[in-house]
DNA sequence: TGTACATCAGTGAACGCGCGTTCACTGATGTAC
DNA sequence: TGTACATCAGTGAACGCGCGTTCACTGATGTAC
């Protein structure tokens, strides 16, 4: 238990623990001007081991930018998982859904973030693996939205709707983020998400039954 | 007419000249890694002049940037002037939003892709530059939301619904953007967009009549 | 109109700095016997 | 258990490069007379 002071462990559990304090590093620098803007340098410094020792861990930063949306989606695929999970009434699945994407956007905050970061401004190859993954993750909205509305739906509106609600999910995420730990602020932000979400998913509804007839 | 060869006009119009291909400069360049990425010298190349001829424009690339948050905000602030001024029956008000949205998007892409970018991954002045006039268009559309549903909402709601708005337009220009001048998708992106802003009007309309009592 | 002077947009050299990446290395941990 | 060797995460010097910013300058345009 005592073999060493400060590392601890094996060799293999402590390059573990390096490489996730460069992941974490990365994941709070790029913050701040983004994955673009984010030196091998800078992270280095922040884990305190020196630039070179990075290579041992990735390729390019890119690479470690590759396993951040990895990550970062995992957290997201979280929240239609666990909304999945707890099946309930169409009224309660409303009030559940908002209620788990705040635990999820709390816990995992710059998850999100960088995802609504990345996705416009990242470097070319995770702008674009952000893009698909977002699109995947629309499309497996879409099957649980078919799972609640039964068959009166077109797959091309529930693609419509996905598209929207995933939006609203990432515009809070940044939203939350942006209230900067100040409850007030993110007390509000979470009752405005929930009231969109609300005003969103019961007005498609409402929507569909109305218009039955292709748009001009 | 015939003065000089390739600059041509006065002092002050050539200066304004170079400013405007520096701005201009700026606004494509950004387009990859955003502003935090972008350097002085970048810029001042594309424009095929010196590095240190940038400070006779702008004292850093901040104030730029500032610059360019003020022009892009005036294109997204067309939206809602042009929408204001055809006024029309409520469900024209829907349909004249949309087409005004894609006549701007289209041709002012560019700008809407830099709010969507800077937003979020900006310099923090630019941010909080964007940030904050996000907040006064949304103010200003719930606003002229008032006008099209009268009394029946309380202004919380408005401002609720009016920043769902203002983030689907948001994302709408990026996604216009992402599709990178593909005909078949921006048509897609437009169709959906229409879609979106018809869910969510007809959608809040609804909720607001049927959800009277406050929120848990 | 012509001349003498002022203005000032753009120049080009120079600076110190942080960057990504290379390379040979060190020395603790792990393994074979 | 003890020894000899292999592994490999992290080191540190070095490189060439693009960066922002300074400074004194140039020379065409503008202005006063």
């Amino acid at each position: 238990m005592t073999e060493t002071e400060v590392p601890g462990g094996t060799r293999v559990e402590r390059k573990e623990r390096t490489r996730r304090a460069i992941l974490d590093a990365a994941l709070r620098l790029s913050g701040d001007g983004g994955l673009s803007a984010l030196s091998l340098r800078q992270v280095a410094r922040e884990v305190g081991v020196v630039p070179t020792a990075f290579y041992r861990h990735f390729a390019s930063v890119d690479e470690l930018g590759l396993t951040l949306v990895d990550e970062s989606f995992a957290s997201l695929r979280g929240v239609l998982r666990d909304v999945r999970q707890g099946e309930s009434a169409p009224r309660e699945v409303i009030a559940r859904s908002v209620q788990v994407l705040d635990e999820h956007v709390r816990v995992h905050r710059e998850h999100f973030a960088f995802i609504a970061r990345e996705r416009t401004a990242g470097p070319p190859a995770v702008r674009r693996a952000v893009r698909h993954q977002l699109e995947l993750v629309e499309r497996e909205l879409a099957i649980d939205l078919a799972q609640v509305t039964g068959s009166r739906w077109s797959s091309d509106d529930l693609r419509v709707l996905s598209n929207l609600i995933v939006n609203a999910m990432v515009a809070t995420a940044e939203d939350i983020l942006a209230a900067d730990g100040r409850p007030a602020v993110e007390a509000e932000v979470r009752r405005r998400a929930a009231t969109q979400l609300r005003m969103v998913v019961v007005g498609a509804l409402r929507w569909r039954s109305d218009h039955t007839d292709p748009p001009g």
